[in-house]
DNA sequence: CTTGACCTTGGATTAAGCTCCAAGGTTATA
DNA sequence: TATAACCTTGGAGCTTAATCCAAGGTCAAG
């Protein structure tokens, strides 16, 4: 059983954060001691552990404590349900890493391009880069992302 | 050319947003009309491209400014610099894709688990699909182990 | 039995990234 | 020429995710 400074400590977090976690339910204390003290035992470290990397994919605290929802109530939800969301979450993680792909290959061009020497950067420009890189097969998503739905009136 | 509006609903933001990004120094329209509107070409479409992806892969505002600013003073700049810059944020992207794949993997596994029927979601739980997730590679510092599902005191 | 490091609470503040509003100027179309 | 749909500015307001503060309780060590 760890406190909370204790736990803090293990994940580099101040314990405001996880006080803040508590107050929004992503991770309550499985206990508190006699006087009180939030008290977090290797489940809740394990369950912080994801919600740290949730949060490192770039997931909102709202979006994890959604796939932690799963957990606390799986008895009162279908498994259809289950598998949908998790469906869903799963496709918003590979267009994540597509686009992380992407990014990656066009700064890999870049620093490769780069010499590395003293001389001035003329020819090193992320834009450069990315421009070569744009004409990789589709092209579509975000160029004409709303060329669909429109949407009128200003506001 | 573009005005605000037209750049806006091709990538479907508010013009609140591209106004945003130019006071902020991220995308300053290349030229104005002589009545002052903001007026946009091809050029500031990519790099609002790029803006746009580079968020999307999760870095911040200030993060996509600096790695925009190699282009914008890259006679000043050493290559060396450039390199330098590029390749850490090259790592840094390198860590979040293997965080992804890490947390993909665990969703696959859990929709796998998952029948997708009508009955109870007994057996399907995030956090179980990520334990057995934690033993891909490098196990010490963040996860301990769990070494079976069985788990799970509801407070 | 006091000191200091820890913990509690509620509420205020911060920073980022928009988003909205008011008051007014511009421009294409009927 | 008037109407509607655009645009301008400055500034206020919102959401998310913390982070800080004040006033006080807990607890092991000296």
């Amino acid at each position: 059983m760890y406190r909370i400074g204790e736990l803090a400590q293990r994940y580099a977090l101040k314990t405001d954060t996880l006080r803040f976690y508590d107050k929004h339910g992503l991770l309550k204390p499985s206990s508190r001691s006699q006087s009180g003290y939030r008290m977090y035992n290797e489940a809740d470290a394990e369950r912080l552990c994801f919600i740290l990397r949730a949060k490192e994919t770039g997931f909102s605290l709202t979006d994890i404590a959604e796939l932690l929802s799963i957990d606390l109530n799986k008895a009162n939800v279908s498994c259809a349900d289950v598998k949908e969301l998790v469906d869903l979450k799963l496709m918003e993680i590979k267009g994540k890493i597509a686009a992380l792909n992407n990014f990656k290959e066009s700064l890999q061009r870049l620093s490769s391009a780069c010499c590395g020497g003293p001389e001035s950067a003329e020819h090193c420009s992320i834009l450069e880069a990315l421009e070569s890189n744009s004409s990789t097969g589709k092209k579509s998503d975000l160029t004409n992302y709303s060329s669909q739905h429109h949407q009128h009136g200003q506001r």
